[in-house]
DNA sequence: ATATAATGGACTGTATTAGGGCTATAACAT
DNA sequence: ATGTTATAGCCCTAATACAGTCCATTATAT
């Protein structure tokens, strides 16, 4: 599946629809993950529906023992040696942003 | 990295440090992903801290070019054909719960 | 076929987040 | 070294997720 020609929406949808699939294949109900996470019923079906914070989430998929999916979610990005060189073996830190050369601001009075 | 051993609030951070990452490695500015979402300023700052909206990380990852990571995040789960045909074929859409006897029913006037 | 419970939807207060602005710090380009 | 600006942190108000409850539907076990 590539979610690049997917909606934001339907996108919130899908990963609703596997968290709920992910529960069902435990044969849990959405009241006992609730009672597990000590997150409401509410936010149980929110999640299930796309809906939600991050950090109910994270709660969600603890209690259904899929965390490990959540590190390869976003994995630490992989850098090429090239790029390292160039900087000196330091990660960036801050983006460039763009630069106002100096005699623009000379002229900057109208 | 384990993430079962790590705490939530561990989790969220290192979350948002993962999105702060592939945001430098394409070397924008936090006011660049803010304009190109859609979203303000103070979303794409919380996100890199952990926090925020499932919707606000789906926008921001699209912008990353980092969609693809989603998809794998939670995979849809892989079902064995033994207990497909457990079920003659049909997949769970409820969850059994525990079910209280006809009996404890009749009993119950006390 | 029937009874039971799981689920989705709607609703009300409360807590957290989004949006917009401002300041202080410090990384980066020069 | 210096100037510029990206970023974290705070503020305030409006929007939205949360917690708790109720109801209608329907999958599931009997």
């Amino acid at each position: 599946m590539d979610f690049y020609s997917l909606s934001d929406k339907a996108i919130e949808h899908e990963l609703g629809d596997r968290i709920k699939t992910l529960r069902l294949r435990k044969n849990l109900t959405q009241k006992e993950v609730s009672a597990a996470t000590a997150l409401s019923l509410n936010v149980i079906k929110s999640l299930e529906s796309g809906r939600g914070k991050l950090s109910s989430l994270i709660a969600v998929l603890r209690e259904l023992g899929a965390l490990d999916h959540l590190n390869s979610f976003i994995p630490v990005p992989s850098i090429s040696p090239l790029q390292l060189a160039r900087r000196q073996g330091r990660e960036r830190q801050r983006a460039s942003g763009e630069r106002v050369k100096e005699e623009s601001k000379d002229n900057a009075e109208w």
